[in-house]
DNA sequence: ATAGTTTTGTAACGATTGATACAAAACTAC
DNA sequence: GTAGTTTTGTATCAATCGTTACAAAACTAT
């Protein structure tokens, strides 16, 4: 029988850590998205994440590893999108969905304003230019899901033959990440939501042939 | 009769300047342009723009000095684009063009991908909320100047009353912003704008009401 | 030629950057 | 209690950050 290897020992051995590493790196991932990759200094973050840093850098590797990791939970399991978007009534309803709830998180005051993925690492100096490519990577991964979920309505009849999936796949990243600019601005959340709306127009009469 | 105060004079006393202001001021704007504002080192500048740091400093006062003249020359005139906007045959031309025209400008080989105004200053530290500021402050500008344009369209009946200028506005800024995210990840230009054509969609029927 | 003015290049400033060396501290195992 | 293991806190590393002091250089005016 296969064993767990995921599952930490209850009983560790040497001295006990002074921090809960899901909450530290919650927080890294918070000062990060606030702050941006190279523009978020490692005492900044020592101070937020109540650590020294060789405590950090033996936990995380380096600030570039502690980075890839708040990202990684900022974006959060893609299957998971991948999933909403099945399981959404039609590829019009699911990018709907996604832009509301971009909306939403982007304007939520118990988080940074915008989107991590999209100010994090918008520009930076020619050291972090793999960081860049990576928030561009997921940002590919997002489109194409979007793309694929359209094609399905495509080839079902929901959505006219004629439709562009990959145009409105594109659209659909472009409005989350142009939100995320607004949304840093200091827009409302309702003017947010009013922009998802607007930007959906471009489907057509709500996304049917019919 | 009023002299001309913005007429340099023809012989100046002391050293002459080993560099032209404009062009040194370019090529600041290029490095900032590609690398953003805190993530751009005066070091960098000083390679680029072949200037000691101590002239740099002369000449523009200090870094956050050069990057806003550096801005102000990426972002031209705004009674330029009012200009555009209103000689437009309507709101719908204006918008479309001014799209389509960041496209192009987005993914020019001579310059840097995207837009300054966007990724710039996406994200920095505390020490540079005014910068933030300012960039957000040239947005809402922009995005008020098509504002306007629309709401002269729906006066003139040439968009329907019940059209929300503020979305269609909104919209456009968010498209260009998001366009600008694209073009930094490598997006072709293609691809652009088809982007663009795509967002002209939320208009309605080419944003006429007949 | 001399004085006055401005820019130049060098050389450095204190502060901060990301990252570590090291020993005391705090735990388990035997 | 002793050995072994891991984390902690302090103190610091070389490098770079934005910025500036200063004197030599290059010009104009008289």
């Amino acid at each position: 029988m296969k064993q767990d290897l995921n599952q930490q020992p209850t009983v560790t051995i040497g001295r006990p850590r002074a921090f809960h590493r899901e909450e530290a790196l919650k927080v890294a991932m918070l000062t990060f998205w606030q702050h941006g990759y190279e523009t978020t200094s490692m005492s900044l973050l020592s101070k937020k994440m109540k650590m020294s840093a060789p405590s950090i850098y033996a936990t995380f590797g380096d600030k570039k590893g502690l980075f890839l990791e708040a990202l990684d939970l900022y974006v959060g399991d893609l299957n998971d999108m991948k999933m909403f978007l099945d399981q959404s009534t039609s590829a019009f309803e699911g990018a709907s969905q996604l832009l509301k709830m971009s909306a939403y998180r982007f304007t939520d005051n118990s988080n940074p304003c915008g989107c991590m993925l999209a100010s994090s690492a918008a520009s930076g100096s020619s050291d972090s230019k793999d960081v860049q490519k990576i928030t561009g990577q997921f940002r590919e991964k997002i489109e194409n899901l979007i793309q694929h979920r359209i094609e399905q309505d495509i080839k079902k009849g929901r959505l006219a033959k004629s439709t562009s999936a990959e145009a409105l796949a594109t659209l659909t990243v472009a409005t989350i990440q142009g939100m995320s600019v607004l949304a840093r601005d200091g827009a409302s959340r309702k003017k947010l939501i009013q922009l998802a709306e607007t930007a959906m127009r471009a489907w057509g009469s709500k996304g049917f042939v019919f």
